[in-house]
DNA sequence: CGCCAGGCCGTGT
DNA sequence: ACACGGCATGGC
């Protein structure tokens, strides 16, 4: 019963994915910068607009920290200063350095090494690091080191909950991240292993395309290319 | 001027 | 388990 609504509900996601992707095109996320800048931009964003943290990415572009010998070189006071546009710089500042810390210390400052672990055991690694949690983990697994991971966020939840896509578990007030994350694997579930990856990817980039566009906190859901599944669904 | 942004974390029920 | 507020800054 309740298994069977999932399985719907991984049915509206996929079928979101592809009403999205006819509004919007591929989005091509992320790849094109290195995967070191992608990190940094997984934790800078954090609850804070991408133009904000645009500015940072230049601020540390101009500093020679967008990499990781060059983030590890530069003292904690100055990176607080280079990221000020981003916001949260007393927790961010430290937690960019724990990151680097780790890379250096388990992985000898090669990313490539640190994709190279196995994901569960990698994610479990992120999380113990500060100022990751979920989604910042799974969206450095997916689009840093290219682990086929979902990444759930807010507007995917916003979406989920208006539209209703989901339907909540007995006994749970909000759908959780974990849940979240499920129903997309589920939703591509039936897609190539190989492209897997690509499809979370292109998933979560459309996701904030439409949710910037349509989705905020306050925003009405005017204009969503979305909009028709909210009488469809409801 | 007030609301909000591609969360995370500590604390209180 | 879940709610709630703080965290910093700047765009609109």
């Amino acid at each position: 019963m309740n298994q069977r609504r999932q399985l719907d509900a991984s049915k509206r996601l996929r079928k979101m994915h592809e009403d999205l992707l006819r509004a919007y095109g591929p989005q091509h996320w992320w790849p094109a910068k290195t995967p070191f800048e992608v990190i940094l931009g997984a934790y800078l964003t954090q609850n804070t607009a991408w133009k904000a943290v645009e500015r940072s990415l230049e601020n540390l572009r101009l500093a020679g920290a967008l990499t990781p010998e060059g983030l590890r070189r530069i003292p904690l006071a100055k990176l607080r200063r280079l990221i000020r546009p981003s916001g949260f710089i007393m927790r961010k500042a430290p937690a960019l350095k724990a990151f680097v810390a780790l890379l250096y210390k388990e992985f000898g400052g090669s990313l490539e090494a640190m994709a190279a672990m196995p994901t569960a055991a990698l994610r479990q690694r992120l999380l113990e690091l500060p100022g990751v949690g979920d989604e910042t983990a799974d969206a450095i697994l997916l689009y840093a080191l290219g682990h086929a991971v979902p990444v759930a966020d807010e507007y995917l939840r916003r979406i989920a909950e208006r539209h209703g896509l989901v339907v909540l578990p007995a006994g749970r007030a909000k759908i959780s991240y974990d849940d979240l994350a499920d129903l997309t694997r589920r939703a591509f579930a039936g897609d190539a292993e190989e492209s897997r990856a690509q499809l979370f990817n292109e998933f979560h980039a459309l996701t904030v395309a439409v949710g910037k566009a349509h989705c905020g906190r306050a925003a009405r859901c005017e204009g969503c290319p979305l909009a028709a599944d909210l009488k469809s669904n409801s």
